[in-house]
DNA sequence: ATCATATGACGGATTTTTCCGACATGTCAA
DNA sequence: TTGACATGTCGGAAAAATCCGTCATATGAT
């Protein structure tokens, strides 16, 4: 399901993408300069984080300009919430666990 | 710096680990039923997440009981918060930037 | 139409991940 | 001590990821 998602966010190049995505649209060449990878190398990212669905380009001139897609990181922060329940259960109640668990 | 949490949450195998030990701690062998997995395989995919401080091992008389580090997951959770302040400020604003977007 | 630019996809080499069986260590019980 | 059990680690095989150069396609400019 969000397989793809975690797996593509495994990888800290394809993070790196998204994090320069934040400030807008960037074509792939704008893209290549950040990276000290080949075209063909950041296309392929690229085409990983459009699998997931996390990114999507859209036709400019005879670039494409990719833009996040920033409802599918909701995944992750679905997946995280039940051990962000847990880490709040943790802090709030048994302190005393913590002594005998950290050795 | 995050790069092991996020690699270690990349793989399907580690992050059902990770949710089995929400219910409590689990020896080695109480996790490997869990899985079709060799207990070796298993082992090092325990390895993996001792190794990003994801999960931590108890001692607990012949066996070893692995527990969650849940403070590591906000690492993941800090990483998001840009993109949250992203996808807020797109649902709030720019309704019309959609259409134009996607095609 | 022709040429340059931007990009995706393919083929193949290298590296990394994943997995297993086998072995080593350490704990408990008899 | 001896034997059974739980686990970590190692060596190596198989699979997957990563990267590059090259080719194919599409768009825009001349």
């Amino acid at each position: 399901m969000s397989q793809e998602v975690f797996s593509a966010l495994g990888n800290q190049t394809r993070r790196e993408i998204l994090s320069h995505l934040l400030t807008g649209p960037l074509s792939v060449s704008a893209l290549v300069e950040e990276f000290p990878l080949s075209r063909s190398a950041l296309s392929e990212h690229l085409a990983v984080l459009r699998n997931a669905d996390l990114v999507r380009d859209v036709p400019h001139g005879q670039q494409r300009l990719y833009h996040l897609v920033p409802d599918r990181l909701r995944e992750i922060d679905e997946w995280l919430s039940p051990f962000e329940s847990y880490w709040r259960d943790r802090l709030s109640g048994l302190r005393d666990m913590r002594e005998t668990e950290e050795q």
